[in-house]
RNA sequence: GCCCAGGUAGUAUAGACCGGUUAGUAUCUCCGGCUGUCACCCGGAGGGUCGCGGGUUCAAGUCCCGCCCUGGGCGCCA
């Protein structure tokens, strides 16, 4: 029997809702088998669902049987035949097989069990992560992933932002602050880029309005559940705007990802057993003064003082939901961030709970200003000679700011740890598979 | 990098305080049986250098030391 016109190859999905009779072609994973003697059970499933398929040896005859005899779990299977009522609890209608083949046969055991029935920990999962994702609640995070970020894409678009690539191999290593992964580049040094913060300031000057989406690389040994040294970022940047605009942007972005999420993933949401956190426009605003007064009730905390973690739980404990906290001191702000008074910088981070989602503010647009403010922090401006001199050529005023796609996923798949919400994670420990 | 907890069949775990017979259970894999299963069931079998190295002891999965790995907390993260 070949995959001629009068069979179709239906999803799984598909199959409970179709009459009984149509010829089918089901493909798919074999997840279980249920011998009964002369007749067979086998669940297949696919990036869908799960299909019943109901091998008959009065049917398939000897041979046929002997095809279901020998599978295994795990097993990529075809299967012909025809769409009938199912006496099973779990499924309306079934598929009854005409012709059963192994497209590929699997090799037991697993190191992990995918049915998610045995409970492995992360640290095995993601050494199988391919069979890993086989398993629908993993395999939800990560079409719930696909549906934030074709959201992004669809806002920003729509706000008439142009989508660019910046290099991700960078020659100078001078930006301060995070360790960055070195490589060679021919007979020279070279660097994956940890941000494209100064790529996409350029990019105002001509096209205005940008935003990427791409992973960057720290190479810092941070073990925790919200650090990895591969990550994505989504980065916009805008002409003319300033730091309240280019937030009024992110909290348009992360609404529509909610609300988009909420349309196409709410079987996702349901396997997962998560409700989406609200978000309502406007988010609180509050300032780092404030953050500091509030904090000064709990514990001691000199005002100029970056929060640390504690200081971030607790203001999640007060905030469990999406808020900023504005015009941080200018002393913890990088060089490129706009001064606002003498000790205030127009910078701001994007929180939900105690998780920082993003950081942003208006930047430095005069070239004088910039190379004051990397001498104040101990940069040398020969060494940004590049960047500088994009200054000369009539630089807009601009803003921007860069999020965590991976924890923005977090918060939307309720999961603690960052590893979860992406499909290959490289941490301190791990680069591999 | 620091602190805490842990490492026992492929996976998940019991046993450790209080050292002593063949390391138990679930799942898994294989074999046999069953024409309506539902994480099928029933019968049988397989699978463990108890993380690695050293020490104490008549005797170590169990106690002690070092290392490695894992989980969590913190630090680092312009």
């Amino acid at each position: 029997m070949s995959a001629g016109s009068q069979f179709k190859r239906y999803y799984s999905k598909e199959i409970l809702g179709l009459p009984e009779e149509t010829k089918c072609i089901v493909r798919g994973w074999v997840e279980d088998i249920r011998p009964l003697g002369k007749l067979m059970f086998i669940t297949v499933r696919d990036r869908t669902g799960l299909a019943q398929i109901v091998l008959n040896r009065n049917i398939v005859g000897e041979e046929g049987f002997a095809v279901g005899e020998n599978l295994t779990r795990q097993s990529v299977i075809e299967a012909f035949g025809k769409v009938q009522k199912s006496r099973s609890q779990n499924v309306l209608m079934e598929v009854l097989v005409e012709k059963l083949t192994v497209l590929s046969r699997s090799s037991p055991p697993f190191p992990i069990d995918p049915t998610g029935r045995v409970f492995s920990s992360l640290d095995k999962r993601l050494d199988a992560r391919a069979l890993d994702l086989r398993n629908p609640q993993v395999m939800a995070i990560f079409k719930i992933r696909h549906t934030v970020l074709k959201s992004i894409r669809e806002t920003f678009y729509r706000l008439g932002f142009i989508e660019v690539n910046t290099p991700k191999i960078i020659g100078q290593a001078a930006e301060g602050g995070a360790n960055l992964f070195k490589l060679t580049y021919f007979d020279k040094k070279a660097y994956l880029a940890q941000s494209p913060q100064l790529y996409k300031e350029q990019l105002t000057m001509s096209l205005e309005k940008v935003f990427e989406i791409a992973q960057y690389f720290r190479a810092e040994k941070s073990n925790t559940l919200r650090h990895v040294c591969e990550f994505t970022s989504l980065d916009m940047e805008a002409a003319y705007m300033d730091e309240f605009e280019v937030m009024e942007v992110a909290e348009e972005v992360v609404c529509n990802v909610l609300k988009d999420v909420e349309k196409e993933n709410s079987e996702e949401l349901n396997i997962l057993r998560v409700k989406l956190p609200r978000a309502e426009r406007p988010f609180k605003r509050i300032s780092y003064t404030e953050a500091i007064e509030k904090l000064n009730k709990k514990r001691r905390i000199e005002w100029g003082e970056d929060l640390q973690t504690k200081d971030l739980r607790m203001l999640g404990r007060v905030f469990k939901e999406f808020y900023f906290i504005y015009h941080w001191p200018l002393a913890i702000k990088p060089f490129y961030i706009e001064r606002l008074d003498e000790r205030l910088s127009r910078s701001f981070d994007l929180m939900y709970g105690y998780l920082e989602l993003a950081s942003g503010g208006k930047r430095v647009s005069d070239r004088q200003e910039l190379e004051k403010r990397l001498i104040e922090q101990k940069l040398d401006p020969k060494d940004f000679e590049y960047h500088l001199r994009t200054f000369n050529y009539g630089m807009p005023p601009h803003s921007g700011w860069g999020l965590g796609v991976d924890r923005l996923l977090m918060v939307i798949t309720g999961k603690d740890n960052i590893r979860e919400t992406i499909l290959y994670p490289r941490d301190p420990r791990r680069l591999v598979p």
